[in-house]
DNA sequence: GTCTATAACGAGATAGAC
DNA sequence: GTCTATCTCGTTATAGAC
């Protein structure tokens, strides 16, 4: 019986990996708009209905995309925080920096659908913030990590920023000073906004040698939220 | 002779003003992706073939828009600059990011259709480089401004950086020094992620008091590029 | 119970004949 | 420029195979 069971849940697995490989793949030709899941059905063989016994519509296909997608990158970016466990704060920051660019790189549509323009008539439910919070916490621990070890510079703060500060160290880090976690947000703002000029195409006919232009701006981010 | 000419010229000038205004309330509703000739042209009670009399193809009413997008946005940061002309070159670059912002938090599609996710399909074309250059070249500007005033710092750069550093800056703004031109594409990558985050929903449940947040990472960026 | 297939709905897009 | 026949889509109801 249990064999059985065993058997019935791998299959089911399968197929759930198989629909969503093949709706990666759409993802990549038409875009996440266009997705579409008789299509992916037509593609693999089955009939759309079928499909429905794996995911109750074409939003959750795509809400599971997305989620895998945070994953697999912050899968990445923990990685490389591991990787550079013994370094310096700055080493580990600049590492996991090159981690979001390198998978960004290897991924351009998977990063388009979670940090690209919104899709039209989707809305992102609550269940995909964990997934989508992980690279945000990987930084969030550097800077930690840094603090508890003198490594981390006094920031300043202007006075209309600090209530607000203030709410967000209390809501994603009260180990550390407000005035950190404010220059965290902005800098994780901005290393995106990093990767998405690059894939984006925004850098083209501007930026040549990116891997060595992306190294220096890491490295300034880093020194933008006091690591040193 | 003329008169027919002005009124047959007029009459074109507005049509496709019409069509490009129903084009941005397509791309409100369905994105970029699924922008389609037919649709506009029902929805302006035109027959498709009617279009193409004005626009060769879908690529290029698309392309249309993109630059009218970017033109739009050059000139809100044009204008806060002039609007700030007296000021120090420090909130001059305020006011620009904050333009850029505010322009981006009013049109909203259009800003997903300029700095979202690439439309699958669609390659944007040269003629779209110098409407896309303008809220650099404020920055440049501003920053030029700030060094023969003596307002600069001096910045670092690491050896590996220095060949692409210079050969930025003869490209984009020779009368700088190679550093700050590096700077300056960086500061300039991450304002629009900041942006964007903001406008993709990334600050949800993060920042809340978007204004004030916003207005300090400009500063940030601002003496990133050695403003002061 | 678990799954797949058939058929259908209502809405919309599209291609081509006229 | 108009009309129609034929496609697509998401989704559901239903029936039967394992």
């Amino acid at each position: 019986m249990s064999t059985a069971q065993g058997a019935r849940a791998r299959a089911r697995t399968e197929v759930t990996a198989a629909i969503k490989e093949e709706a990666r793949r759409h993802l990549a030709k038409e875009g996440a708009a266009k997705l579409s899941l008789r299509a992916v059905a037509r593609d693999l063989g089955m009939v759309s209905s079928a499909l429905y016994r794996y995911f109750p519509s074409r939003d959750e296909l795509l809400t599971a995309l997305i989620i895998d997608a945070y994953d697999s990158l912050g899968e990445a970016a923990e990685q490389a925080r591991d990787a550079a466990a013994d370094s310096a704060p700055v080493a580990r920051w600049t590492a996991v920096c090159e981690a979001v660019r390198g998978w960004a790189l290897a991924h351009p549509h998977e990063y388009a659908l979670i940090y690209g323009s919104p899709v039209p008539g989707y809305a992102a439910p609550q269940t995909t913030v964990p997934a989508a919070a992980r690279v945000g916490l990987v930084l969030i621990g550097i800077v930690r990590d840094a603090r508890e070890h003198g490594g981390l510079s006094e920031l300043p703060l202007p006075a209309g920023l600090r209530p607000e500060a203030e709410r967000m160290a209390a809501d994603l880090a009260p180990e550390l000073p407000p005035e950190s976690v404010a220059a965290l947000a902005a800098a994780w703002a901005q290393l995106f906004g990093l990767v998405s000029f690059e894939l984006f195409g925004q850098f083209n006919n501007v930026v040549e040698d990116r891997e060595a232009f992306f190294r220096h701006a890491a490295m300034g981010l880093a020194q933008g939220v006091g690591l040193r």
